[in-house]
DNA sequence: CAAGTGTCCATTGTTGACAATCTGCAATGG
DNA sequence: CCATTGCAGATTGTCAACAATGGACACTTG
């Protein structure tokens, strides 16, 4: 990994170790979460980790039952999917839209980092660090939006797309079509952005 | 209120409390809420009462930040409403057309029931009793679908629509706009529904 | 006087003990 | 034999005490 994020709280780290998890189908749908067992592996009391399971069912990865426990989300439906996929097209290219005039070189370099780290996981054919690098890239852009709440409204609909997914035969495809969004950006060919944009997204 | 719905979890209740009250604007965008104040209030210890924070931070409700509380999230502004409105559009239509043909006559006379409740509410001019029954009107068309996951992913889009707002001059619109997706649903016509669903989202 | 530092207090974060609930299975009775 | 009841263990729900954090304000220090 060649970032190393920085969380304010323990709940988030408990969250992102677990996200990273359920993403790369080490935990796989339906598989049960006991508090007990994951505070004991954090060495945090049970609070810490409840706390990580609320967010992540906020995030759709985990599905709660009262008094049941969490257990990892299924996929989303064949039938629910074309939604979901509309759904996060809709959010990204507004985004897009509406800053592409304000992008600034910073914004493009920090953009060209992700990218790099996408080639690499692409290269040595690392799918979980390529679900990260993905996610990240796209990220990243929402994050560039003024009105945060964005980001919450797009990371439940995002995550249920990345579950235990993967459409790529090639891998490679990946890397060429966050560079298709990138080459479009600094050109600043808005329509041509919102294109490779929505082609990444299915 | 017409209905006492049940609620499972002490979270829940609280939870539904302080929703009432955002969405009645007796709490207002920016007011800090504080854990003791309402564990207190509630006579509840302050687990509960965080548990419901968390429920209505993922609706989108409050919004928290680590070591400071929560307050209560300020309105869509006015450039990423149009985006809110079009993913609610997107979610409620695709819901309404995959159920039509399985829709059955115990679904439409339930709803028949919370547009009783709507209609009350408009003549009475009750404005909060309008916010509760017009949500649950929507809750039940997306609830009627088999894929319970769909439920989260409109939730917290629709709660940011509902928040501190009201975009009609004469209430008693409403209750026509509603009246009028039934009627087409009830005629059978798929493509009315459709089109007064969306007229009713905006 | 301005910038930085220290202290206090309100508030949230964390913990471990105890209570309530669910699940599976064995005992019971028709 | 089958349905129902009643445990027992596992698991989540709730609570109250304690720790950590952040903000306000007074205090130093140049």
């Amino acid at each position: 990994m060649s970032t190393s994020e920085i969380y304010r709280t323990l709940p988030e780290q408990i969250a992102a170790r677990l996200r990273q998890e359920v993403l790369s189908s080490k935990l796989k749908p339906g598989d049960p979460l006991r508090e007990v067992d994951l505070s004991e592996r954090f060495g945090v009391s049970r609070g810490p980790v409840r706390e990580a399971f609320r967010q992540l069912t906020q995030q759709g990865l985990l599905v709660l039952e009262p008094n049941k426990g969490v257990r990892v989300a299924e996929n989303p439906s064949v039938e629910v999917r074309p939604l979901v996929v509309r759904l996060r097209r809709t959010i990204e290219t507004f985004v897009l839209e509406s800053i592409f005039e304000r992008i600034t070189e910073d914004d493009v370099s920090y953009w060209e980092d992700i990218l790099t780290d996408i080639k690499a996981a692409c290269e040595s054919n690392d799918v979980d660090a390529l679900t990260e690098h993905d996610l990240r890239f796209h990220q990243a852009i929402i994050r560039s939006h003024d009105d945060k709440d964005l980001f919450a409204l797009w990371q439940p609909i995002a995550m249920r797309m990345m579950m235990h997914y993967n459409r790529l035969d090639d891998i490679m495809d990946s890397y060429r079509e966050h560079k298709c969004i990138l080459d479009a950006i600094r050109a600043g060919d808005r329509a041509a952005a919102v294109r490779a944009l929505e082609t990444n997204i299915q």
